[in-house]
DNA sequence: GCCAGCAACTGGCTCAAGCCACTTCACTGG
DNA sequence: CCAGTGAAGTGGCTTGAGCCAGTTGCTGGC
């Protein structure tokens, strides 16, 4: 993909590029508008003198770029610039826990329209994973933790997955240790009442290719990244007290942070 | 990418999945360690009984996960997974501004052994596209903005690319809207003596796949997503004052926030 | 009028073969 | 001793062929 790439020595683009240049070009344009059917491999290969398997190739470049998507049997079409569900710093706010019954999650798929659905699927005593044990804090005496791990959904799109670390001196007996449902405030309000009022986030953020798992997991088409947010909650004493790793389709979701410069 | 996707009906796994799945289960189980490099396409085709393209499709499902980078005529490798270089709210702090002499992109880089660069390759007076007219405030009267670009290289390898854009009104006269040098305390300094303290910043990220334009520039490999970061710095005021795009190579950089739950 | 089933379309994947371009290295001839 | 050349290995890309698997719509039988 560098432009040494692009041209077999002599000026002329590879024969795949040229066809996902013009396809580029004819999106960028509005020829093919978001939702449009390109033509279909066989059609492409015919028009541009190539082999089939070249047009291909070319389908697979945009894809790659995330322009377009394939359906088996339908076609290839256009994507849709669907706007971002964001997630920020005030997923976490008090007032924002108790004005609305909401959790912020809800709040922000319902503003675009769609339904919100969080499934807790399993909570489990396990081992933190090495990074996870790390900002939970230094004293590994008793290293057992709750993983509760959570699924998102918009309009029955899976659209993140949450995994939630508790140390076990914290969630030990209370519903944190046993039970899906949360109550009301939810999650954060539970924190509370044990004496951990949430006051500061760290957010960890970085950005890949799905492994295979996550692609089928979160049905994320081809040519989509996720976000990797690794996230710690800490309380007003600065103790950490809770670590959530978030993997969100990047197609559909985004964050949005604002905060003070401190110094 | 679907489960279904995998497998041909029957129970068995198609071809290129296969030969995937054992190249990746061998980088997990570490006889391919980081750095190592994988059997040629065509050991590759003949060992699993299958065509040099399968074995070819098999390598780019790897590349497309980000587990394998491939050079041509040496051979594919598997990936180093490299420290990242996070960036956070501390890049705009006052009193790192003033302690180290060092930008924060420098000090992130330094903190690597790795030889940081920063050039301004460019500084116009343009139009500014929608999103960051949007950002800047509403008053249009004046619409005009200067634009500077960034680009970021650790040890000669482009990093990430910023483009800052600056109301007219406020870059006017100043080294901002002239020079490539910033002096002393940099940007943020700047903004400072005019007036513009940066007291609060908003960071909208995504993540995607890089354009064909970024590919290049930034000289990104197959499989690699970007970070696009959308960042608004405001004053004491509330008032934006400057918004920068940056694009980062998810490979090698990431963000790293940490802020106060506010209420 | 309905619906089962077929035909014709779509993309998904594989094959076998060939040529090109980059890299490495050993072997030349000066 | 060195520079130059060329062979052998690598990935990059294309061709043209074939079969499979979803999707859609028509058509003929009931």
């Amino acid at each position: 993909m560098n432009s040494s790439a692009d041209r077999p020595s002599d000026g002329t683009q590879l024969p795949s590029r040229q066809v996902a240049s013009e396809l580029r070009s004819a999106i960028a344009s509005g020829d093919l508008p978001p939702g449009a059917k390109l033509p279909s491999e066989r059609a492409l290969a015919a028009k541009y003198g190539v082999a089939r398997n070249t047009a291909r190739e070319a389908i697979r470049l945009l894809t790659d770029e995330g322009l377009v998507t394939a359906h088996h049997g339908k076609g290839v079409f256009v994507r849709e610039k669907r706007r971002l569900l964001r997630f920020g710093s005030e997923r976490y706010s008090h007032s924002l826990r108790n004005e609305t019954g909401l959790s912020p999650y809800r709040a922000e798929v319902a503003k675009q329209g769609r339904t919100a659905r969080v499934d807790c699927t399993s909570i489990e005593r396990v081992q933190p994973p090495e990074d996870v044990a790390e900002r939970l804090g230094a004293a590994p005496a008793e290293p057992s933790v709750v993983r509760r791990e959570n699924w998102y959904y918009a309009d029955d799109d899976p659209v993140q997955v949450g995994v939630t670390y508790i140390p076990w001196e914290i969630a030990e007996g209370s519903v944190l240790a046993t039970s899906a449902k949360m109550g009301k405030g939810s999650l954060y309000a539970r924190f509370e009442e044990l004496g951990h009022p949430i006051t500061r986030i760290r957010e960890e953020v970085s950005a890949r290719m799905p492994t295979h798992e996550e692609a089928t997991g979160l049905s994320i088409p081809d040519g989509v990244p996720v976000l990797d947010v690794l996230h710690t909650g800490i309380d007003h004493l600065g103790r950490p007290f809770e670590v959530t790793r978030f993997v969100m389709r990047a197609d559909l979701t985004g964050l949005d942070y604002t905060m003070p410069v401190e110094d």
